[in-house]
DNA sequence: TTGTCAATAATGTATAGACATAATTGACCG
DNA sequence: CGGTCAATTATGTCTATACATTATTGACAA
């Protein structure tokens, strides 16, 4: 047994809480008594605690203890790849083809449009990504240009605007939204599918702190794409 | 200023971080020159920075120091709703509807399931869950007999096994592999709509340790359900 | 040049204690 | 009976220190 104490006791409270031994909203004992369990410091104990809590297992509350969270929703590690890289490391040839390009002021009628860059200019930009010479995603995305001016002057027009943000941009926040559609006409021309085909869907938006800098919604063609998500040891270990 | 210093410190790294202003593949400073930076003690800077590693964020090595791990794919936290309390939350009633119920040996053609079951068992669940006597999703659960031999005792009418699954039996890893499909024939009698309709795909295995406990695949209408995940403050506030 | 081995520099784990913070409890007083 | 305030108890943060672990570096010898 190599492995650190402060991590034993993770796992025995994790392993007691996935077995239902500790029921949700179970209070679980104080760090005093922890401590004389396992004959170690507060702080030990207070590590495994913590990273507990902050994966959601556990609530922590001064003076009243520690509780079994309720587990309204299970959270797990969804992994998103970056396509290009994903693509090649198939073997395959990534590209991306611009379709469209435009400048304009946010639409009044969609919330999207005016929440994400509020009066400033937006840029969209549309185009699909391509797998060897086969479509795999159509994406449109808008920008906030008052976010990212520098991106106006760019001719974004081989490579993923994606790819050209992760790597200019600061941001700190995301959200994901993942669904399932049918193709409308025009996803299903540049897929070169049946209208109609199921599409994995997703959106993401992303902010720098509470201002918004892009919007984007993918079309993957249903039967190429897959996202994974995990929860437990397996770890992100693809090196070589 | 109100926020923990070691919080300070993860943020302020996340950010140059996400921000590009650390490259991937960078090394950071080393704890002492943050310690000095922050005037503060090592413990502290390694709080920070062991937060920022179990996100994946950057990698520590001995003796060489810290640096930025590449961002080979993005890792988001992923919510997996349960689907009975997301139902009642909208106010609607969900109900499970059994369809098919059989206990066999798995099948030495398909790798999944003697994956699950090894040599043993395995229990075949099929259902649908509906809110508001609408189908939201069918789902095909297979339990492994060796894992959870109580479940062969049970009654599962009404209510869903993934609920009870959830409740009863011990597990330590999960993988979840998501996907947009046509509805097949089947499927599409059962969620009342045409045969090649999009739906969202979910694939989860679950495992205690080394042993397989259940793999479900279920396929949710697709006008019904979106997934969300998250990255950054967002936090997991849904109390009251 | 090459191989071995010890010094070294970095993280990893843990201790013991201090003070901060927050919520509950209970005593005291109107 | 009800309200206020202080004591108590638990977690939260932080310091300062110690020793363990591990990979690199560099010196020295073959």
């Amino acid at each position: 047994m190599s492995l650190p104490l402060h991590e034993r006791i993770r796992r025995d409270i994790e392993t007691a809480i996935l077995s239902g031994e500790l029921q949700p909203g179970a209070r679980l004992p104080v760090e005093h008594e922890l401590m004389h369990q396992y004959a170690c410091a507060r702080m030990t104990v207070s590590k495994a605690l913590s990273a507990l809590a902050s994966v959601g297992l556990i609530d922590r509350r001064k003076r009243a203890g520690s509780f079994v969270a309720r587990p309204k929703v299970h959270s797990m590690v969804l992994d998103i790849p970056d396509l290009e890289q994903e693509i090649q490391q198939r073997g395959q040839m990534y590209g991306y083809r611009l379709v469209r390009r435009q400048v304009r002021l946010p639409d009044h009628n969609a919330a999207d449009e005016t929440a994400l860059a509020g009066k400033g200019k937006l840029l969209l930009l549309k185009g699909v990504h391509i797998a060897d010479d086969v479509p795999l995603a159509v994406e449109a995305r808008l920008v906030s240009l008052s976010a990212v001016p520098e991106i106006e002057a760019l001719t974004l027009e081989g490579t993923s605007p994606g790819a050209w943000l992760l790597k200019h941009v600061p941001w700190t926040e995301a959200e994901t939204r993942i669904a399932a559609v049918a193709a409308d006409q025009d996803t299903a021309n540049h897929l070169l599918v049946e209208a109609g085909a199921p599409c994995l869907f997703v959106e993401r938006r992303t902010w720098r702190g509470d201002e918004g800098i892009t919007l984007v919604r993918q079309h993957f063609i249903g039967s190429g794409y897959d996202l994974i998500a995990r929860f437990g040891s397996s770890r992100r270990d693809t090196d070589s």
